[in-house]
DNA sequence: GTTGCCCGTGGCACTCGGTGCCTCTAGCGT
DNA sequence: ACGCTAGAGGCACCGAGTGCCACGGGCAAC
């Protein structure tokens, strides 16, 4: 791979980067559906064909990278130990694939209060948390011996997920002092099976 | 309320029951994207602009009375006895309002497959189960007298219909013998916290 | 019966998200 | 100077969804 290569990869990030942060700033101002791409566009000083060709679609405009996000969680958890149990293992990864540097806590606090409160973003998250389910489905049935198309693998993935959006929320809310403490929360009264409510 | 006015109501609703199973016969041969509003309307023997005032959108033409869904839930719900355990009750109300007769139950697979499958459908049916969600959260907030907004209330609202979503995709991929059982044994696993897995 | 009202319906025009296709141009190696 | 490549812009198009207006049939009051 040539050197310009690599410098026109960093400039079609470049772009990305641009669009994203001007849609970020838009859509907490005036509201998902209430922006136009060609706003977005026009703020990011490109066009509306270049939008699309950078990041997809609106809504990918809010999540950034994710699939590298999901990547890391797979990795995180091909590499945890099996004398670990599984639901310690899942919120371990959870916990660190979302372990964020203090100084992008603000964007991450902006990037999910769009996600978890405009619909539209609301409806879209759901493809996306497929992905994770998949990747936390598959290795709960590696541990289990089980196809991850059966019952409790997926059962586990979809309730652990239920568990860290219902954490990211308390976060959001101030509710939780931090991320990992909510986490640590929900996973917790998950794994107990709801001690009290039984 | 004269009588003309449920008769119209009737009209209202024959168009409506036309569209929606000419959506649900057209999604089902080849695919939901691939479909046209304007091949439904032909479909059902009516215009585009009466497909959009009686459904509401492309999406809702397969969700059916989904609001009355959810408010036959809230009502089992609230007339549970406070001496059946939380979870327990939840679970009750489920099994009950999704206990379909015989004759219905080739429709609501066609329905669910889509529903389950198609990406589109998939994000938007978040939405749909936000409304569940809500009524779930506020039994459980006054059961145990929290907020709805808390952590556990909402964690057990996403929690158990994460339950029901996988009891649906056991159901509809032929692993369980019918709707009860699977939601029986997804709500099992879940309060019991994962046995062997912690 | 005629008039006026209500309401389901259809048509039309418009916005906006998303895509395919073509073109331009800047940077690169030969 | 030449061609190549890739990011970028422009343009036309499709389809979902909405606002507005017009038509028409049933119904009630006069």
């Amino acid at each position: 791979m040539p050197v310009t290569d690599v410098l026109r990869a960093d400039l079609r990030e470049d772009t990305r980067a641009r669009i994203e942060q001007a849609a970020l700033e838009l859509f907490s101002a005036a509201g998902f559906e209430q922006v136009t791409i060609e706003e977005i566009a026009a703020a990011a000083g490109t066009s509306r064909r270049t939008f699309f060709r950078t990041v997809g679609s609106k809504a990918d405009a809010v999540w950034g990278d994710f699939d590298g996000h999901v990547d890391r969680l797979a990795t995180l958890l091909e590499h945890s130990g099996d004398d670990v149990p599984v639901l310690t293992a899942v919120l371990g990864a959870y916990v660190e694939v979302n372990d964020y540097a203090p100084e992008d806590l603000p964007v991450l606090r902006q990037r999910m209060r769009l996600i978890l409160t405009e619909p539209a973003l609301q409806a879209h998250s759901q493809l996306r948390y497929a992905d994770v389910d998949r990747v936390v489905a598959g290795y709960v049935a590696r541990r289990c011996g089980e196809q991850p198309t059966a019952l409790v693998p997926r059962l586990v993935a979809t309730a652990t997920r239920a568990a860290a959006t219902t954490a990211f929320e308390a976060w959001l809310s101030g509710a939780a002092p931090s991320l990992a403490d909510a986490l640590r929360t929900a996973f917790g009264q998950l794994a107990e099976g709801f001690p009290g409510l039984r």
